[in-house]
DNA sequence: AATCGTGTCAACCGCTAGTAA
DNA sequence: CTTACTAGCGGTTGACACGAT
């Protein structure tokens, strides 16, 4: 464990006083304390949360313990094999993102899925030979020329050390960063239908945010409109079917539909589409 | 029954992006 | 523009459970 005393000086305050906080495991009493008091006062304003809530908590560990555990649409219990293939696919096409995968699984959270991830995944993909990182196939020197996923796809010679994913995660950052620059723009009317979930949901990647958003009900925030096509544009990455027989189509249809307008994908986007579904020139055009 | 090793997962940590003042 | 604050993220830790010896 690191010394705060001699860890790097950092330029943030500590959440909390250390001093007469209580740490570990939470009891019933003070989930039943912080569950009533969000159901009162809602979320947010978390460092002040302990103090109205009566909490001898810091605010961090009462946010954590609210959305791990204590949010009615959380889910507990096993992880079924469908859910498995969802975590399997999304972090190949993100990376550690376990947040953005945690979105796309419903009741699920980031912690659940990164700690899954950790004791049953990637042992797993260890076991068949996979390295988990990489979604590459093991022992693979730096000539290998096959990725794990699809034993027909080829990679590139000259990007034999990269994550395969890495294209795939840029892509996704840079898609939702535009998007949310679309999201963040009254004015902008591409945008404009689904202004209200986007503004009230929180978390960065918006459209793929599950039960972050900001429904009652703890249903899903997407509904109808970009955060439904953005939606689409993940699951076809996710299925790998986006670059198939419709890429022009899909491609043109999601950027008319996900653009801000008056902006411009940059360039790195742009290439990134038009070769994503050819391993070889994904990771070729995409050094970083 | 006691000890040890391993697996699981809740909780904590430092860091950073976003934002308000 | 700078500073301070907040929320959220991913990495890591450690307590606990449980099976093996």
């Amino acid at each position: 464990m690191k010394n705060p005393a001699t860890s790097k000086t950092s330029t943030t305050t500590p959440c909390c006083s250390k001093v007469g906080i209580k740490r570990g495991p939470w009891t019933r009493e003070e989930d039943e304390l912080l569950a009533n008091f969000i159901k009162k006062e809602g979320e947010g304003r978390w460092r002040t949360v302990p103090k109205r809530a009566g909490l001898l908590r810091c605010g961090k560990s009462c946010r954590l313990r609210w959305v791990n555990y204590l949010r009615p649409c959380v889910k507990r219990g096993r992880i079924d094999p469908d859910e498995e293939d969802l975590i399997l696919r999304l972090h190949r096409l993100l990376g550690n993102r376990w947040s953005l995968i945690a979105g796309r699984i419903p009741g699920r959270t980031d912690n659940e899925i990164k700690n899954y991830w950790n004791t049953h995944l990637s042992k797993k993909l260890i076991s068949q030979g996979i390295d988990p990182r990489t979604h590459k196939p093991l022992n693979l020197n730096s000539s290998c020329t096959q990725v794990a996923h699809d034993p027909n796809q080829t990679s590139n010679p000259t990007s034999q050390s990269e994550e395969p994913s890495k294209t795939y995660r840029v892509i996704a950052t840079k898609v939702s960063e535009n998007f949310k620059v679309a999201s963040n723009d009254h004015q902008n009317q591409v945008v404009h239908n689904s202004q209200e979930n986007w503004s009230n949901c929180d978390g960065l990647f918006m459209g793929l945010q599950g039960c972050h958003g900001p429904s009652n009900d703890g249903e899903a925030c997407l509904g109808s409109g970009n955060d439904d096509t953005f939606s689409s544009f993940l699951d076809s990455l996710v299925n790998e079917n986006f670059f198939g027989s419709q890429q022009q189509q899909q491609t043109s249809m999601i950027m008319q539909s996900i653009q801000p307008m008056g902006t411009n994908w940059d360039a790195d986007i742009m290439s990134s589409m038009a070769t994503i579904g050819d391993v070889d020139g994904a990771l070729t055009n995409h050094p970083a």
